[in-house]
DNA sequence: GGAACTTCGTGAACACGATCACGAGGACCT
DNA sequence: AGGTCCTCGTGATCGTGTTCACGAAGTTCC
């Protein structure tokens, strides 16, 4: 389910409260869900709740890392080295929460060599190179759409399994590769929509109060 | 319909070639879905589609515009300065896309003054002054999981309705604020979770092949 | 030890979205 | 003009995920 990793945050905060255990009630109101739906996402992975008195937060977050593969560094890829390529690779969080960055590659020989987040941009074809060198499952597409195909291409061909892709474009992979996609300017749009569909629509299409 | 700014760029991509009409089989295809689906989410917009032909590329692309309130622009406030909200504010393609960066805010006094992308970075405080001198009506919150809820709240007072999350952390908003969240750790650990239950798990923990 | 209370786990009912299948309407060819 | 082919629009069907409701199990207090 893709609820746990929301789940799991959560627990962690409570951990770091130090509040032993939580019902599913209470974890049903801090992610704005049903309780019976909390209930049910984490009998899927064994009966670790008690009656009467709830979940263990501790154990669940062991058990919800471990259904989740987290229980290890899952080191990324990440292909373009643009805007938000270097956003990505300077954002420190990924590292702390157990995906390193294993690299960056771009095809823009102006780029190479330069260093963000301490990591140095190589050339795309070095790809094949690092994935093998660190077992990289999971590659970052963030380059312009016109170049997401090829740039998945490359990293299936390098043995990538699973892609993050960031550009505005639907990509091809074959059976038993994973994608997931993160579109900023489908976001918004959806916002604009429900900003058009608003009751009365106020806003004014030109500057001005 | 969360699906129709995925035609509107297939079909801005097809208006390029120049295409005139287009099957809601051809766009099924490009779009990687069911044609029935496709069909059924255009009816939504009205019958503009023609039997034996299908549909005119650029008709429906301003349809599907009008329908999400794109034809005019609509200027977003960026909350938070730090890597993401660099990022986002310096990329310049939100401008193109009809959401040009109205401003970009921080409570860092360190970062205010800085320019990112042609914008000034302002004081928070600076917010309502910024929302009300451009008829803002989206905010973009990049700022740490601990300030979210506050970044929110200031947004919503300042008269901002509908809100783009990139923190990872569920902020409550009053009755008819639209929120939509983007996270790239959920996202990252649905695909190591996608990737422990690959067959064979043939990664290794630690680096090395 | 027993009664009352809390909370989990889960089968049943429900709702929603996706898919199928087919009739209707229009274009093209002869 | 008539026949054939193509494609839309949409009611019917199917499947999945959500919610409800309730029994079971454990805790707390007297």
């Amino acid at each position: 389910m893709s609820r746990l990793p929301v789940y799991l945050r959560l627990l962690e905060e409570l951990c770091e409260a130090e509040t032993t255990h939580v019902s599913s009630e209470q974890l049903a109101e801090l992610g704005g869900v049903n309780a019976a739906k909390v209930r049910k996402d984490l009998s899927y992975l064994g009966s670790y709740g008690v009656r009467g008195v709830g979940y263990e937060v501790r154990y669940l977050v062991y058990q919800i890392q471990r259904e989740l593969g987290l229980n290890h560094d899952w080191p990324v890829v990440i292909v373009g080295a643009g805007n938000l390529g270097q956003a990505l690779s300077g954002y420190g969080g990924f590292g702390q929460k157990g995906f390193p960055v294993a690299g960056v590659v771009d095809v823009d020989p102006a780029k190479i060599g330069s260093v963000i987040g301490g990591v140095r941009v190589r050339h795309i074809d070095d790809l094949p190179q690092i994935v093998a060198a660190r077992s990289v499952a999971i590659g970052v597409v963030a380059v312009p759409a016109a170049g997401a195909q090829d740039a998945a291409d490359r990293l299936v061909k390098a043995g990538v399994t699973s892609i993050l892709n960031f550009a505005p474009a639907v990509i091809a992979v074959p059976r038993g590769v994973s994608v997931r996609k993160v579109d900023l300017a489908l976001e918004l749009q959806i916002l604009s929509y429900h900003e058009q569909n608003r009751t009365g629509l106020r806003a004014v299409p030109s500057a001005g109060a």
